[in-house]
DNA sequence: AAAAGAATATCCCATAATAGGATATTAACA
DNA sequence: TGTTAATATCCTATTATGGGATATTCTTTT
């Protein structure tokens, strides 16, 4: 299964957690100390340059002060909004 | 972040993705051709060999015949059966 | 507008994860 | 037990990742 990169659904969620962490007033050094991470960490994610799998994603997100359901919803409906 | 194997909610996500697939009445080999992928590569993530970010659960969720909205429902409710 | 500071992106490259056809195992059952 | 179906494992070339250091870009401040 290729890198799901650039495409609607991997912007959308690009999009929604970028949204979650400044939504947060968070700071990607503020996420990363969070979840134990370097800054460059976050940075590769919300860059695309490194993927989640949902038990991580579960991990920042929930370090976001949100469920994974909410996320997904958001999720979701950034999808929708994009295409 | 460290390959979240094994863990509570790693045994989770296989147990919820397993029972879906099962219960929709397809084997390893039908879901593959579903989502375009050899049928080693559906063992594997059953396996937890092979880790899936939210972009590709989604296309085998959906392949499955659920939403992602739903799985999600699911895989919380099996991490806290297991914990 | 330029300097100073803050936030984020990129580099590097050794290490780890993945692909996927072929093959081995294990399960089901006549 | 022999046979077929279903799933797991092998192998290794290719691709992804880790993370501290550094470069860039964005914001203020004067």
């Amino acid at each position: 299964m290729k890198k799901s990169l650039k495409t609607t659904e991997h912007l959308a969620l690009l999009k929604t957690l970028y949204s979650l962490r400044v939504g947060a007033g968070l700071r990607q050094s503020d996420l990363a100390k969070l979840i134990d991470e370097p800054q460059s960490f976050v940075s590769k994610v919300e860059q695309g340059e490194r993927r989640l799998d949902i038990i991580e994603l579960r991990v920042i997100v929930k370090a976001l002060g949100t469920s994974l359901e909410h996320f997904i919803k958001e999720f979701e409906k950034n999808i929708n909004e994009t295409k």
